[in-house]
DNA sequence: AATGATTTGCAATATTGTTGCAATATTTTT
DNA sequence: AAAAATATTGCAACAATATTGCAAATCATT
């Protein structure tokens, strides 16, 4: 079980919804909101677990979160290098206007930026919408 | 009055709320949140009202969106070269972890970025959070 | 298997967002 | 300037989303 060693490399409790929400980013294309995962047909975790849950994968860097404009957080998983507190993902998420679906860039780093004197950068975010490929027709 | 100036630029009507809301955004020293808005202490605007007139601003091209991480959706003025349905505030905004306050930085243009084959791009938002010129004692 | 620590689900509550509609305010026409 | 037409507002009701405390259930450790 991959989720398993997930959850133990975090230092996590290994319990049924943790497995189960895990498994669920696995096998998903693309980033979760929170709603999705709430109304995700084969699943029945209470809302509140569900919550508790996300908090925190993010805490012990399993999942990273993405930044919107719509009143919601998505979700990702984190690549291996992420450990609790110190998030490695800098890299470009695109979100298709087409499809609605955001994906990790993976390989797309975000640039610096020369910020004015005085400002003191501690995490950089960019998201960059658009149509993907698959809705390229 | 500058409101109703720009109100009128926009084509819309110039009512009490709008004057009063615009008038916030112009008072303030960084971007706002819905519950920034309805909470002001000066101000007796219904929530739906709020909800709508944010919403009219950004069609308009008067208020721009910020995305975030915490289920909140944060708007700062335009540019004078926004126009409806077609902004143009590619800037940095940045999110001081200190003071909490959001801030564009009108002079800082977000980087173009190389996208994987296929991917399309429309518009990109870039957002930097760390300790903003203020907090840095 | 027993113990202690952690996690979960439930219930209650709070906060946030949406919709229809009548009253009001604004703009346009006369 | 008044009347008519149009657009905006506030209310009420509702829907959706988020938070908290606590007892029951699950998990890790012995
Ligand atoms: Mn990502
Ligand atoms: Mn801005
Ligand atoms: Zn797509
Ligand atoms: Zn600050």
């Amino acid at each position: 079980m991959q989720q398993e060693a997930v959850l133990k490399k975090a230092g996590l409790s290994v319990t049924e919804s943790r497995k189960t929400i895990l498994e669920l980013f696995f096998a998903s294309e693309g980033a979760l909101a929170h709603a999705d995962i709430e109304k995700h047909s084969s699943i029945n975790i209470d809302r509140v677990t569900v919550y508790r849950t996300l908090q925190t994968f993010v805490e012990s860097g399993i999942i990273h979160q993405i930044p919107t404009t719509d009143n919601t957080i998505l979700y990702a998983l984190c690549k291996d290098s992420c450990e609790a507190g110190h998030h490695h993902d800098e890299h470009v998420h695109f979100i298709c206007v087409s499809c609605n679906k955001t994906n990790c860039l993976d390989d797309v780093m975000v640039p610096m930026v020369k910020l004015p004197k005085g400002f003191l950068p501690i995490q950089t975010a960019m998201i960059v919408k658009g149509t993907c490929i698959d809705c390229r027709n």
